[in-house]
DNA sequence: TTTTATTAATCAATCGATTAATTAGTTTTG
DNA sequence: CAAAACTAATTAATCGATTGATTAATAAAA
């Protein structure tokens, strides 16, 4: 059996750097040469690895996505906890995992953003309608259930939740100076951003979910 | 003298069809032999009008910010309307822009959106900053003359109202998914995209600026 | 006639991908 | 155990296609 230890080491170590070139320059924007270049390797490696440069692309999904998903569903279905709480936990995994990896949240939602629809386009929306949808579950339990304003406009919440979150990490060089910091940052994401954006993003769903007869929760 | 007009026509047309193709594919993902092809022009014609391909994406801009831009800073150097009455009209006429120049802002956003900082990044950063500070002005007015909650984060509040409008607009898959409807649609903008987004909006702002002790505005 | 607009043809550069040749690592065999 | 055989990994060179841009020639307009 051979070394499987080095060369999956090696594949992780060209997909970083792949994953970190697709986000400084777009899917179409950065060429194999880049990224074989900036990963230290020949260029033929990532068609021997990854069959293509497409193949690079879908390769970075699969790395990311499975466990996140996974914790996600298993918030939105855990019958322990109120709604409320469901809400909570999931904006403090959501936002932690997004932040954290945020060169890939800046590809993936760079290659979304064509009006143009076309097989990786979809693909991209059925991995990201996953995460939309225990977020509406969620919000459609607490409504019925009653421990949320029933007025709510559940799908105008997602573009808000999603939409906020894509503003910071999609557009760093705006909302870095906005904010006055560098969002892209390991400490001032970690130190600042993280625990910032988490209170103003349950303190904001709390100021529009809540009923309006009781005032104090 | 030439015939301005048509030249003129020419232009905005060509114009036209690079914002679609643009917005489409990208801006790398775009080749001015589909932009030049779709206008039905010769090719040459791009570089005779407007110098080169960057050329091109510039003059689409120009034709697109300063009208809007005006209309924004007026809205909130209006001295004759409180802080609750500009937040109305600015999000009226930001919404009505967005949404009606969708591939516009499609274009605009995805060009942003690279962490890689270039010329043209900080040319659209600097364009955007000027309706963002509209908006932070008309807050932190609001909040210095007491209309609005001083505990909010102005910053992260900067995020979700542009986030929102992103969501909805740059990512016309998913959101079309989530509500329902095409969003790139332009009956469905006017009839149904517009006055809900733009009571959303208001809604949760208030929900969110509104002072703890007066519940009843 | 002079300026402006438009065309077809072509430029060098770069793209993603493939090739054939070579090295390294592992397994088989005598 | 070591030589041979085989497989996997890696390289440099090159492929045809496409890119943005330019040219020189022509047509239209002033």
């Amino acid at each position: 059996m051979k070394m499987e230890k080095d060369k999956t080491d090696k594949k992780d170590h060209i997909l970083d750097v792949a994953e970190r070139v697709f986000a400084e320059q777009g899917y179409d924007g950065a060429s194999t040469r880049m990224i074989s270049g900036g990963a230290g390797v020949n260029m033929a490696m990532l068609n021997y690895y990854f069959g293509s440069k497409e193949g690079v692309f879908l390769a970075i999904f699969d790395r990311r996505i499975s466990n996140f998903q996974a914790v996600l569903l298993s918030i939105g279905n855990d019958e322990s906890i109120n709604s409320w709480e469901k809400l909570d936990k999931y904006l403090d995994n959501y936002i932690d995992k997004v932040v954290t990896n945020s060169c890939f949240h800046i590809m993936l939602n760079r290659e979304i953003s064509k009006s143009k629809k076309t097989d990786l386009t979809d693909q991209i929306t059925d991995i990201m309608m996953k995460n939309v949808n225990v977020f509406l579950n969620i919000i459609s339990e607490g409504i019925r259930k009653g421990d949320f304003n029933k007025d709510a406009d559940q799908q105008l919440l997602v573009a808000t939740i999603f939409g906020t979150k894509n503003y910071i990490i999609n557009t760093p060089h705006i909302s870095s100076k906005v904010l006055g910091y560098d969002v892209l940052d390991t400490d001032v994401q970690n130190n600042l951003l993280k625990p910032r954006f988490k209170k103003y993003m349950k303190t904001l769903l709390k100021a529009y979910l809540q009923n309006e007869n009781d005032n104090n929760k």
